[in-house]
DNA sequence: GAGGATTCCTATCTACTCACTAGGATTTCG
DNA sequence: CGAAATCCTAGTGAGTAGATAGGAATCCTC
């Protein structure tokens, strides 16, 4: 599961989005989306330390995207709150790791699915922009029950 | 990411699928794939309650599949161990909890892509059984050296 | 029925992380 | 100068992860 941060995250910036290239403060943002205002101020700081947002201080201060929204993905953004996509540091790329007790990695049945689910996430959530979610994503089964089996 | 006690619990499932039908202690497993022993204890125990092995006690006693290794799948498993697939509880099935801060959950943004994320790891994590994974996966990029993007 | 091997149950511990808050320094504009 | 904003440093409370300990219950062998 994603981390409220980086939830929090995502929504902030699909609020800059759909207002590009326009400029927020933080108070603007956090009443908009239901977020705690000191809680989005740390989490504004990591996006600017990472280059996604640019901030201007002082009056009239505030946030904006550093680049168009078509050129920012979630994978990215994710992978600054939450760390790697994988399910396993063992079949993560940005985030490699070998597992200390692994005695043969290339074998390791369990890696060859973790690394097969990773790469159907990455190609997801590396391939779709904060443009692309404002758009609608297309047609996708969507759950609007509670049903038995596969979540 | 998974949990250590999820990864532990696959590791030691598919050491009990690859030894079909036979039954073997926690020693052996944890010896076996390099577990805490105590650790492994637990984790069998919510297997068992799982009803994902059967466990017989006393002086060879041990634990077992409790269903062929081609009926258990990767999903079914980290359900028990880590809880939901989906990124947000909005987009579980099997989990489902509205957002409290969500204004409008079907126009979600975040939702819908959050959504076409848990359909492709579902459509993998829950149709691929154990048996599958000792077989080997086919044919997976894998990953074998750090590279830049995508992890 | 004694003894050893095993699972099972309950309890506890330590370290860490998450989610959030507080308070104030700094910058900017009017 | 003063209001409004970001920025910085800290800290807090709750929860969880990852184990470990100790012993009760169970079962087989002899």
């Amino acid at each position: 599961m994603l981390s409220q941060r980086g939830r929090y995250a995502l929504k902030a910036l699909l609020f800059l989005a759909r207002r590009e290239p326009e400029q927020f403060g933080v108070a603007a943002i956090a009443e908009g989306e239901q977020i705690p205002r000191k809680f989005l101020e740390a989490i504004m700081t990591d996006m600017r330390k990472a280059g996604i947002v640019e901030s201007t201080r002082g009056f009239s201060g505030g946030h904006r995207l550093a680049r168009p929204a078509d050129l920012i993905t979630f994978g990215e953004v994710i992978r600054i709150t939450d760390g790697p996509l994988a399910l396993l540091p063992c079949a993560s790329r940005n985030f490699y790791k070998r597992c200390e007790d692994c005695r043969d990695e290339a074998a390791c049945a369990l890696r060859q699915v973790m690394a097969k689910v990773r790469n159907e996430v990455s190609e997801i959530l590396d391939r779709t922009t904060l443009a692309d979610a404002l758009r609608g994503v297309g047609p996708v089964e969507l759950l609007d029950e509670r049903v038995p089996e596969g979540g």
